[in-house]
This record gives C-alpha cells, structure tokens and sequence, in this order.
DNA sequence: ATTACTGTACCGTCTGGACGGTAAAGTCAA
DNA sequence: TTGACTTTACCGTCCAGACGGTACAGTAAT
C-alpha cells in the first residue's frame, strides 16, 4: 500500500528467482504473482502483461549496471576498465541475482536484448575510446561477459581462486598497457 | 524416408532456428514440426516428448565439439589448448549455428545443461594440466564462453576485425606461456 | 513384414489477459 | 470536520486459445 515500489519490486525480484530456478519457458504470471506474495490482478496493474515485466526485468539490470558504473567514473573515463571490471565482479559474487531476469526476457523475446546489445557496443567504444591496448580491452569485456554467461547459464564451473586468478590477470592486462 | 538421420537432423536444425528466431519459451512442437517439414506424428516418432528434444539437441551440440577436439588433439593435450581455440572460434564464425539450441534446452530445463558444465570443467583440467600459465588458460576459456554467449544472447557486437584481434591475443597469451 | 513415417482427431491442462470488484488514502469544497 | 468524490493499489474469477501428448489409421519404400 504505502509502498508502491515494493510490489513491483517484489514481482521483478520473484520473476528473475522463479526463471532461474523452474526454467524461462515455464515462468507464468501466476507463478511470479504466487511467489511474489501479490494475485494475480495485482500483477497485471503493476505490469499490464507479460511483454512489460520482461522489459522492466532487462530495464532494471541495465540501469542498476548503469547508474553503478557512472558514479564509479564520475565522467572520467580514463579508469573506465577497472570499474567496470570492479563492478562487475562485485556483481557477480553473489550467487545468481538479477541477472537471471535477462534470461527470462531472452526466453519471452530476443529483440528484449536490444538495449543490452548497445549499451554493450557503447561501453567498448568508450573503453576504445581511452585506453591504450584495444586487444586488453577487449579480452577484459570477453572474460566478464564469459563470467556472467555461466551465471546466467547456470553453468559456472570456476573455483573462487580460479575467478580470482582470472581477474588478476585481466587486470594487470589493462593496467599495464 | 531412407535417410532415418535426416528427419532427426532436420527436426534438431528447426528446433534452433526457431529457439532462437521466436524466443526459446514460445518454442511448440508444432511449430517445430511446421518448420523441420515434418508432421507432428513424425516428431513424436523421433523424439518421445519435448524434454528429449531439448536433451538430444544438448547432446548434438557437446559431442559434435567432443568428437571434433578429440580428432584435432589425437590424444595429446601439449596443445589442447589452441585446438580448442581454432575450433571454437571456427564454430563462432558461422552465424548462429546449434548453439541457440543450447538456449532452448535451457529454457526448457536448466538441469539440462548439466552434461555441459560437466564438459567445461573437464576441458579447463585437462588443459591446466598440460599447460604452465594457468592465468592464461582461464582467461582463453572465458573468452571463448563469452564470444559463444554473445551468439546466443544474440547480443554480438564486436566487428570482424576485433574479434580477430582478440582471437590473436589469447594465442599469443597461451603460447608465450 | 518392417521401418519410418504422415495426417487427423482429440483430450486435459495451463496460461495470458480481460474484467469487475474493493478497500484504503488523498483531494477538496462547504 | 465532514461528506462527496477520485485515485491508487490491489484481489479473485473467468475464459478462449495454445500446448504437450495420445491414439490410430494409412502409406510408401525396403
């Protein structure tokens, strides 16, 4: 009641919990509205169908990520690799968050992802743009993307050390250069 | 009719096309049957239920790169390492080949990419044995995982010609090593 | 006769979404 | 401050259609 945002924030929360865990294809409103401790109804007034919430699930990921990275740099995009390499490990230390949501939107509909494709194509140029060593860049973007795609894939197989390790290494890549 | 394979090849092929064209959670055996050209009864002889699609199109995909790797290696894991990188990047480089069935079967099932994170860690092993920079390995594994994610997100945005670039700094990072 | 299907008909269940309600909170004139 | 009305934030039900799966009769090549 009082707090408009939680019902929604709840439903998106429940959405990317649910995809992950019974599989994207089988997620149904009922079923996230269940989870969510909202009816149905409730559901449909905060999203008006099932298009909307996957959108807000992408939208939600993006913008966290986003706003994240531009307090980290504060417009200066000279250390933009090594807060986005932070950022991201943090994120993805903890186990399988909302990342799971851009899952469920692949499922629902890939043109979803447009927006993470450009932000992704806008992050690089960026990165291009100030650094030095195009090739470290590139494998830093590449290493992380290949880090969330075993989040999100449910297929990570890298120890803690190894994920360390891995990080270390990018970054002296991209320090160094 | 003579070819018992075909039908199953095509049906496979139908089942990707379409996982990744329409989004893997409205994928129906009877569009899937539409699009192979191939009745539903016919589906249905070949594969009982959809969890056997979806399992046998993991399987398509893990043993056509198994058996590959294991011709190109000959039973020696000295060079593992860059086998690996010329036949995945060699995949990669056709469009959006069978690995969007990979993002069916998980849509379907997350379990059923078990068999696959099975694989990887059994690669990363074996290549950590034969090699002396660890550092390099990982970093060469999940640059690879995130160019194969990028195709299956359908979220690829490198050009060409980084992509090549990339390709060759994580030679040259594992063969310095 | 067997294999590998095709084609059609059908069933039970699930799902997205429309819809009608409703209770509480806020707005505002008298 | 009270009564009239609006807005917000939901609840619960219902339904047409889609979907997975079954069953079975037919067919054409081997």
């Amino acid at each position: 009641m009082a707090r408009g945002e939680t019902s929604r924030e709840k439903i998106l929360e429940a959405a990317s919990d649910l995809a992950f865990r019974q599989g994207a294809a089988h997620l149904s409103l009922d079923a996230v509205a269940a989870c969510a401790g909202v009816s149905k109804g409730g559901l449909l007034y905060n999203f008006p169908n099932k298009a909307a919430l996957m959108k807000a699930l992408v939208e939600k990921y993006m913008n966290e990520f986003r706003t994240r990275l531009e307090e980290a740099t504060e417009g200066e995009d000279r250390n933009l690799p090594l807060r986005y390499l932070d950022l991201t490990a943090a994120k993805l230390e903890q186990e399988t968050p909302s990342s799971s949501g851009l899952l469920a939107a692949l499922a629902e509909d890939p043109s979803l992802l447009a927006p993470v494709k450009a932000f992704n194509r806008e992050l690089v140029d960026r990165m291009k743009a100030g650094g030095k060593d195009v090739g470290a860049i590139l494998v830093l973007f590449l290493v992380l993307e290949g880090m969330r795609a075993q989040n999100v894939f449910g297929t990570a197989i890298l120890e803690p050390e190894e994920r360390r390790l891995v990080l270390e290494r990018v970054a002296s890549l991209i320090g160094a250069a």
